[in-house]
DNA sequence: TCAAAAGTGTTATCCTTACACCCATGT
DNA sequence: ACATGGGTGTAAGGATAACACTTTTGA
């Protein structure tokens, strides 16, 4: 009998998010068919005494960057992940990876290396509707309709997922539901990839390696349901800030146009940041106040995020 | 060098929740030393295609039940999980574990073997708030208050946690924040056993076998946290229910006393019961209407959850 | 007839949404 | 002056919280 010991590996994968010119991005790598990848570090139980010391380690090794807030987000084992097709044999490597969530303050420093910051948008573009709002999706949505034909439940789930009835509301933290959705429609690259069929041109957004979007997809959609009750945009920010770049920041994350006035009356409903008096200069317009994280309990313990009212 | 995939063994740890009673109850064994213990299965990484395909069947094959919402909680593995002191040496196997929680039909079955229907609140009995409310959690602050000493921060974190003052409020969710914090503060059995101090025999709930009670605290929290924005509770009930049994089981699994109207209109908003038209008999008083979980969208993909209005 | 539990009506308050408008700077 | 972005006031609508009350059964 196996015992259940043999050919394990495990891997941890880091989703770090940073913002760039306020863009929402991804620290990737290149991968082997130069597809991204993300940064990916074996983890070894005898030298390693936890998950997220070890991620931390091979992170800053890999790329310089120090992380700030690191969360768990999933485990992923299943068989075949990648390759379905694939009947592991008696040799083969079983892979597990744990996925985690990492962010890191904006910062001007290049990464090193083969590491790239990819915008997460241009990963999957549907999840922007800061633009032209539900007709982004258009095309997307017609692929997605052909695939369903008349299967009821199929179509629920697509209405459901992007919005299409004016009564539902989109909800920037399904993510990974709707990529998941796109994939066993066979609308992305990895779902032809993965049973060897030819990647149509059209196939949106950038593909990666393995299940690597999945688990980005995971990572986005935790850190976007998550700005909602837990102040984690601020690991994102630089020391001071101003409310409108705060807010920018915001709407990178999230993929939507907020509405200013509420935006500002929420975050300081919060009292989660405080005034510095200071002033920014050459904004184009009127200067603005620069704020800092508050000093007070801000971080502390307690559920606070901030409110996401969308603008129509 | 070592490769990383010597010595590690996989382990699936079952959080499995059920309604006995009107309480919420954790499936558990009986553990080496008599402690209660979470039904774990090892994960064959030849055999097993998924994790979650092999919790099922183990959970299955060693209790009986069906498993019917089944959600990835956590995977746990720092070394020293339950005794830090052991420094592991060359052949230490490094046990890594997958938590998931899962819930299953209230079931008038009795659970195979060694099983048992362990009352989660009697793990965790700071975290019933129906009874005397704030007064219920008195000794245990005066212990936290001990610890904290004139640490502010520690003071804080004890406040917000425990919602101390009448600015903040309980927040049911946290489950696993306050456990961490009474185990640092070394109120709990399993803070005293992992540094072979004497346990106190006042340490509060009752203590598990290495760090399930920790895998606990997760489910519990993470189910609690989901009532609110998923329909996970039907999952809990039986096929038909009164509006008065779902309100019970709401409350036992929040810990909260909830606000009867309120609850009933919140519940009716959602959409997500409709009445049957039958009425239950022998209620002690006025029968109730019997209720079932909506044929329509009702579990469809959009977030919808109950309210839990807080009775004073 | 009374206790026990089911079920209903109504109001005050807060948060969200949405509208329109004023302010300060650089070009 | 005017474009650009910063910053503000106020009112309508809906959800929540809280109040007390009626109805129907079993003992």
């Amino acid at each position: 009998m196996a015992t259940g010991e043999q050919g394990i590996r495990i891997g941890l994968s880091a989703v770090v998010i940073a913002l760039r010119e306020r863009r929402a991005c991804v620290l990737t790598t290149v991968g082997e068919d130069g597809a991204a990848a993300l940064p990916f570090g074996p983890f070894d139980p005898v030298r390693d005494r936890t998950f997220e010391l070890a991620l931390r380690a091979f992170v800053t090794a890999q790329t310089g960057f120090r992380l700030g807030f690191v969360e768990q987000l999933y485990t992923f084992g299943d068989a075949g992940r990648d390759s379905p097709r694939a009947t592991p044999g008696p040799d083969h490597r079983r892979e597990i990876s744990i996925g985690y969530l990492a962010l890191t303050a904006a910062s001007a420093d290049a990464p090193a290396a083969d590491a790239r910051w990819t915008p997460v948008l241009d990963v999957f573009p549907w999840e922007d509707r800061r633009g032209e709002g539900p007709a982004a999706a258009e095309p997307l949505v017609a692929g997605l309709r052909a695939w369903a034909g008349d299967d009821a439940r199929r179509l629920a789930r697509i209405e459901s997922l992007f919005a299409l009835t004016p009564a539902q509301r989109w909800n920037e933290g399904l993510v990974l539901d709707r990529y998941e959705l796109l994939y066993e429609a066979g609308l992305v690259a990895e779902a032809a990839r993965d049973q060897d069929r030819p990647v149509p041109a059209t196939a949106p957004g950038r593909a990666m390696v393995s299940d690597h979007r999945r688990i980005l997809a995971t990572g986005l959609g935790r850190l976007r349901s998550k700005l909602k009750y837990r102040p984690v945009l601020f690991d994102l920010m630089p020391g001071v800030f101003t409310l409108s770049e705060l807010q920018a920041a915001a709407e990178a994350v999230a993929g939507l146009t907020l509405h200013k006035q509420n935006f500002r009356r929420g975050v300081e409903r919060t009292g989660l940041v405080e005034a510095t008096g200071r002033l920014t200069t050459g904004t184009g317009g009127r200067p603005a106040e620069l704020f800092r994280v508050s000093s007070a309990d801000a971080q502390g313990g307690e559920a606070m995020g901030l409110p996401l009212p969308a603008q129509r």
